[in-house]
RNA sequence: CGGGCCGUAGCGCAGCUUGGUAGCGCGCCUGAAUGGGGUUCAGGAGGUCGGGAGUUCGAAUCUCCCCGGCCCGACCA
């Protein structure tokens, strides 16, 4: 490719609209463009990357065992009801010129589970089928450029098994082709242990990249290894010492006093840590209280993970108060009958704790959990916070954020009972295909890169994903002799398969330099009358900025190594 | 869905308070010089001022409604 004649539209402004890193170079890059909140376009240099990371995703696919589909984007009403998915809030929903239901495809559990059908014994599997297919989610707030979007192109990938241990493996196999691809893609993943969340299913790891524009917090470990997203980390706490108390609570007035902070600040309060915060919830629109810690705040998709609800949300002013005749800032559970009491494990044993009397403006001292309080349920509910123990090896956790750039599931038989997939088992019954789902968000990934790899000058490509390998960068064009050079080596990487651009427009150097620095191409060639007159070009690796000259006879032969021995 | 901010040329912005010829920088086009880090000079093209309604002799500017976008939070297969 000429540059001259290449679309590849860079800014010299940052888009005002643009914070993420990504989202900045992206755009200024000329690698993609917005068409409206969340949705964009891909340009020829977007497209390029995006095919190369579709290429790497599809290799390591295949070398599992997967066998590439193409399902259709428009979904009709018929199978997502089956599964009870069909109208989620997240659907786009439309209809056809007869009024028949469809949405767009926000995922394909259920039509891969529907082909399924056609499988009838237990000889078939296992089977591991996958597809690029474009995705379209209503979410609520796009964000982040190409981080967060409502229509994506993701690689999905279904396991089919009969047996548990069947799944387990397409699991792992999952696992280390996700390791391998995201290590190829240059991202450097965390993979933690996640919550399901609406997907249902029992087991889920997600991968992670750390960036400042990610919106998930995972705990880690520096010392053992463990990661787990908030939504399901857990840490262990010091071993509370507290005086037994009174026999009985004591009621003691507490005007004006509505939070923990302001009891612990109170005379005759306690801290945050001797306290009981009581939450309302209302849990399938049953009412719930949820006991914690003071100084501990609720995960709520814990609570979804361990009630297994359906709907669930922080009760109304008013439900509080038929609830517990009192308002919140003086609630507590002592003595309370007749209502649903989930408690977090760390107020277990614990005794002469301060929480509400369930009477404005009055709280109780000298409370004793197990004595005073009716627990129905102990569930972790609680968030961990940076520095404590870690659940394995006690070391201190650190809390970093994160963007998910894959997530596998075991799913089980949820879809495959709702669809009726099953096989004939060796027993001649038949049983339930098991299945595993697993996704990795292509445009998400090539955003995750940028974020991780940039500087003040723009987007760092590694070499396997680099829209183009090799720029070759001719100082002034009217110079033929260093048009002509310039012109020998491009031909020669073209011919040694190498994706090289050769940049010969009629700009000044400096503009050619920052352009490809923007775009980020791994290596640059300039061809100059100043390094001609001694016979050479200079080679520049856009990583490390490191520059030196070599022999113009020798500079495409020495690039065409060195890229070689990048790609992975 | 709550809170905040913003829509004026391809991009970044000023003008709006106090209504009266629509501006600046970059980019783009032509010509010239320059040619190893966003060079310089001269000339030029380009705008339904997000949309609609209203007030007014007159609206980018005032009023109302709508649409779109960004950020924070809530939410999130």
């Amino acid at each position: 490719m000429r540059w001259s004649q290449a679309f590849i539209p860079t800014l010299r402004d940052d888009p005002a609209d643009a914070e993420a890193a990504s989202h900045r170079l992206l755009v200024r890059g000329g690698f993609a463009r917005q068409l409206m909140a969340g949705v964009y376009s891909l340009l020829p240099l977007g497209k390029r990357v995006h095919e190369k990371i579709e290429g790497i995703i599809r290799e390591e696919m295949v070398k599992v065992g997967g066998q590439e589909f193409s399902l259709p984007a428009l979904l009709p009403k018929e199978i997502l009801e089956k599964s009870g998915r069909w109208g989620v809030d997240v659907m786009f929903k439309l209809e056809d010129r007869h009024g028949a239901a469809a949405c767009l495809g926000f995922t394909h559990e259920e039509i891969f589970a529907w082909i399924a059908r056609e499988l009838r014994s237990y000889k078939q599997l296992p089977q591991i089928w996958f597809q690029f297919q474009t995705k379209f989610r209503d979410e609520e707030r796009p964000k982040s450029g190409l981080l967060r979007v409502r229509e994506f192109m993701m690689k999905d990938s279904y396991s089919l098994d009969v047996t548990a241990e069947g799944l387990d493996y397409a699991f792992q196999q999952h696992f280390e082709a996700y390791r391998r691809i995201f290590e190829r893609l240059g991202l450097d993943v965390v993979a933690v242990e996640a919550s399901s969340g609406g997907m249902g299913g029992n087991e889920s790891i997600e991968f992670m990249i750390e960036t400042p524009a990610g919106e998930d917090w995972i705990v880690s470990c520096a010392a053992c290894g463990y990661a787990a997203n908030v939504e399901k980390a857990t840490s262990l706490l010091e071993p509370a010492s507290d005086e037994a108390g009174p026999a009985t609570p004591e009621k003691f007035a507490t005007p004006d006093v509505r939070t923990i902070e302001e009891l612990a600040v109170f005379e005759g309060g306690a801290p945050a840590e001797q306290q009981i915060k009581t939450l309302v919830y209302t849990i399938d629109d049953a009412p719930a209280l949820l006991l914690l810690r003071g100084d501990h705040a609720l995960v709520e998709q814990k609570l979804i993970d361990g009630t297994a609800a359906e709907t669930l949300r922080p009760a109304t002013t008013a439900e509080i108060r038929q609830a517990l005749c009192a308002s919140a800032g003086s609630l507590g559970a002592v003595g309370v009958e007749g209502l649903r009491v989930l408690a977090d494990p760390a107020l277990q044993g614990r005794t002469n704790m301060t929480t509400g009397a369930n009477e404005d403006g009055f709280h109780l001292r000298g409370v004793s959990i197990e004595r005073d309080i009716q627990v129905a349920e102990w569930m972790d509910l609680r968030e961990v916070t940076e520095g404590e123990a870690c659940p394995m090896c006690e070391a201190d956790l650190a809390i970093r954020k994160t963007a998910e750039v894959g997530h596998i599931f075991k799913l089980g038989t949820v879809y495959t009972e709702a669809l009726g997939a099953s096989v004939q088992g060796e027993d001649g019954k038949n049983v339930p295909i098991i299945m595993g789902s697993y996704g990795i968000g292509v445009g998400r990934a090539m955003a995750g890169i940028v974020e991780s790899w940039n500087d003040e000058n723009g987007i760092i490509w590694p070499m396997n994903v680099a829209p183009y390998e090799v720029v070759v960068t001719i100082v002034n064009p009217k110079d033929v002799e260093s048009s002509e050079a310039g012109q020998r080596i491009y031909e020669s990487l073209i011919g040694d398969g190498i994706d090289a651009i050769l940049d010969d427009r009629k700009e000044r150097p400096g503009v050619k330099f920052k352009d490809a620095e923007l775009i980020g191409i791994p290596y640059r060639i300039t061809v100059g009358p100043k390094g001609l007159a001694d016979g050479k070009v200079e080679l520049f690796r856009r990583r490390g900025a490191e520059k030196r000259d070599v022999d113009v006879h020798k500079a495409a032969d020495i690039v065409l190594n060195a890229v070689m021995e990048e790609r992975r």
